[in-house]
DNA sequence: TAGATTGTTAATCGATTAACAATC
DNA sequence: TAGATTGTTAATCGATTAACAATC
């Protein structure tokens, strides 16, 4: 039933979202492909497209689309229209970064707690100071998810040599999506399928910007 | 002279470059695309091309690849041969952990210095217990600049309301490349060009990891 | 030698762009 | 009405895959 949308229209999607977000426009209010265009980057034609492709058709002409029903739409194909539990392994400054990282919130991705090794980190519940999401000691981490089997996504900000280790760990406690920030690329076993890791997405931007910036010169 | 180079083909290349990190092999071995193929899930057909088409022809039949020399011409495609300098613009939490982001390192990717405007967390060259590097108030910044001209990329981690004023500050200060954290999408002027801006590397990531979970359930 | 693996071309596939009739 | 903008089709473009001769 579900067609299989590729990633590329994923990614223009989530543009074509956060523009929604951040122009703050009135819900009633109108706009139009070619003034996403100018927000997005993104041609009017390919977003028409796209659109199309999506099945979104609630464009009027010389109008455009109606802010409020385009973000629900939106909404819908990023799958953000329901709140996503994510747990952070590793409290350190990453992993508290993480947890309070306001994109995060818009989105609908809720850090609901972090776990760490290090005794020192541990707070159950008192604040330390910030909004940091609770820590947990490494070893409540199976009954956490036993507890909480809806979450499926782990964010992880561990040592190298840790992070294969905990990777394995946390399938068979049953997460499917693995975002790493350690400085290793790791790999789902053979066997294991329907997982979904992404590596070190800060470093993969940066290889980009470098690349374009240096190779201009 | 160097032929434009799409930021696919470069992304492969980072997930080669990766590999031969990851694997360690001694330089002097060989490593054969089939090889490659199973370290990186990009097909041997796909990795041979992309060496064509990049002009690297080094390998060998029957042998594949030497890793050393292999080694060396990702590193020229990715331009990481030499080192990059960047700065960091925000000393919180996200800021310190960049500072210290082991991939950085391994891809010659230097942060020398970190500014923010609260006091509390200057320090000149005192360590801080960490291997942060020196924080400055971002008043310093201009100076900074001026003295370290070749400085083309800034990473930043501040609050969405100061995020744009920095960006258009740092453009006129000479920066051109920009990793946006900030929760906000930040956008150069329209009059300048050859500028770069990666917002928001995370939280991309997270919308395909939640769109393939949930999509498949 | 026989088998394995490269470099390179050709075929396929998918994504983007262009165009425009429909119509508000 | 005339102008603007959609939805949709067709044309173009680029990227991936398949295939294989060359050869170590």
């Amino acid at each position: 039933m579900k067609k299989k949308i590729s990633l590329r229209v994923i990614k223009r999607v989530s543009f074509y979202y956060e523009a929604l977000l951040k122009l703050c426009l009135p819900d009633d209010s109108y706009i139009s492909s070619m003034k996403l265009e100018e927000v997005t980057g993104v041609s009017s034609n390919q977003i028409r497209q796209d659109f199309f492709y999506l099945g979104i058709s609630i464009g009027k002409q010389k109008k455009g689309y109606q802010v409020k029903r385009l973000f629900n739409e939106l909404k819908k194909v990023l799958l953000v229209d329901k709140k996503v539990d994510v747990i952070v392994i590793g409290a350190g400054r990453l992993g508290c970064a993480l947890s309070e990282y306001k994109l995060f919130k818009v989105r609908n991705i809720n850090v609901v707690a972090l776990f760490d090794v290090k005794e020192e980190l541990i707070s159950k519940s008192e604040d330390k100071g910030s909004h940091c999401a609770p820590i947990y000691h490494i070893d409540e981490l199976d009954g956490f998810l036993s507890e909480h089997p809806a979450i499926k996504i782990a964010l992880l900000t561990l040592p190298e040599n840790s992070a294969q280790a905990m990777l394995d760990k946390l399938m068979k406690l049953g997460i499917r999506g693995i975002v790493n920030f350690a400085p290793k690329i790791l790999k789902a076993p053979e066997h294991v399928k329907n997982i979904q890791i992404v590596n070190d997405c800060i470093g993969a931007s940066l290889y980009k910007i470098v690349y374009q910036i240096y190779n201009k010169a």
